[in-house]
DNA sequence: CAGAAGTACTTGCCACTGACAAGTTGCCAG
DNA sequence: CTGGCAACTTGTCAGTGGCAAGTACTTCTG
């Protein structure tokens, strides 16, 4: 009697981002999970150990779409890779917030940490490349400032703070990509270091 | 029958603090916090409407301590006010963590928003020195980038991401900080720009 | 074409949780 | 000495995640 139009695991996992992304992950509920797919509630457990291994899993799938649209804008600029990032977070807030809560994840699992080097691998390229132009006397610092710098935007976007505070308007369009790129910008272009082309 | 020392709300937010700091939010048992405490399942009920309430308070009290710091730390110059807002992560792990996860929160709580009011007068207190010195062309993407780069660094920093990503060691004693000013005083420092005397 | 093995579930149960209702105790004002 | 309030406790409820034991349907094997 399977209901769950694909295959179920994909249906959990796209079910779980959309409460994640409504809710936050502490109303993700796998028997409401199972009831929306018409499943019963331990079905899950054929394809993830626990509640902590189907977020695991989203958080897994998170990160190989990170790592994809960084790698991507990794080819254009690293202001680019930036300004992804916080796409990324704005277009798929459910993943994104799971990724960032490492209390409601299996750090052992290895489809996680094997995405979570991807997108890794593109910040310490980041780090290679201002190390190799030799302008910049403090290379880590400069990942980590950028890092920093969009992760915050993304987090303080995403949870209501920026709006909150006054500095964001009712986020239309693509609004919060240029402010994100303008105060990204302030680390990278206005102070003359631009790593890449643009 | 009471066992706890001092009054029972304090001593539920403390621990409540201690159990998200080392295991997250959602690790938060009321019955549990009760057993330490020496009370029954209920008790907290007179001082807090629900575990919402008893969250939204911690969140209360965190931006209460963050505003504080903050205001103490615009005395000195601004990149200390984002050192301060790092050290205040790092210090009290389990407030911070509860002020920026919003759906564990009572929204309409007026503590909370007045307390956090107070944190967010001091980032306009930033716009508004930034945009009177008039040399910057975008005073809200400043301020935007600034607050943004030390959330973003705290929060990093605070889910173990930057170790992870080995950027950063094992944080012994004010490296953490160290970095931190550094990152920070690529926005300000090094660009040219900094609004006070430091 | 029997039957063994495996896949993808379901049913049933358990301990635990947060919310709530209804007591209970101790203290203090009048 | 009594009414009332503050600060609890006890009891109960629906809901949750984890686990054990089934069950139906498919696919491979001899």
């Amino acid at each position: 009697m399977r209901r769950a139009d694909a295959d179920l695991r994909t249906t959990l996992l796209r079910s779980a981002a959309d409460v994640v992304a409504r809710a936050g992950v502490g109303d993700v509920s796998i028997r409401e999970l199972a009831r929306q797919a018409g499943v019963s509630h331990a079905a899950h457990r054929y394809h993830f150990a626990s509640r902590t291994g189907l977020l695991t899993a989203l958080a897994a799938e998170g990160h190989r779409l990170l790592a994809d649209a960084l790698e991507r804008a990794a080819a254009e600029s690293f202001l680019e890779v930036g300004v992804a990032y916080v796409r990324f977070a704005r277009d798929h807030p459910g993943h994104f917030a799971v990724m960032f809560t490492p209390d409601v994840l299996d750090p052992a699992d290895p489809e996680l940490t094997a995405a979570r080097s991807r997108t890794f691998a593109v910040l310490q390229g980041g780090v290679d490349s201002l190390a190799a132009q030799g302008e910049l006397d403090d290379a880590r610092a400069a990942v980590v400032a950028a890092w920093s710098l969009v992760h915050g935007f993304a987090t303080l976007a995403a949870t209501g703070n920026l709006a909150q505070a006054g500095l964001t308007g009712p986020a239309t369009g693509d609004e919060l990509l240029d402010l994100a790129r303008r105060a990204a910008g302030m680390l990278y272009g206005s102070s003359g270091r631009d790593p890449d082309h643009a």
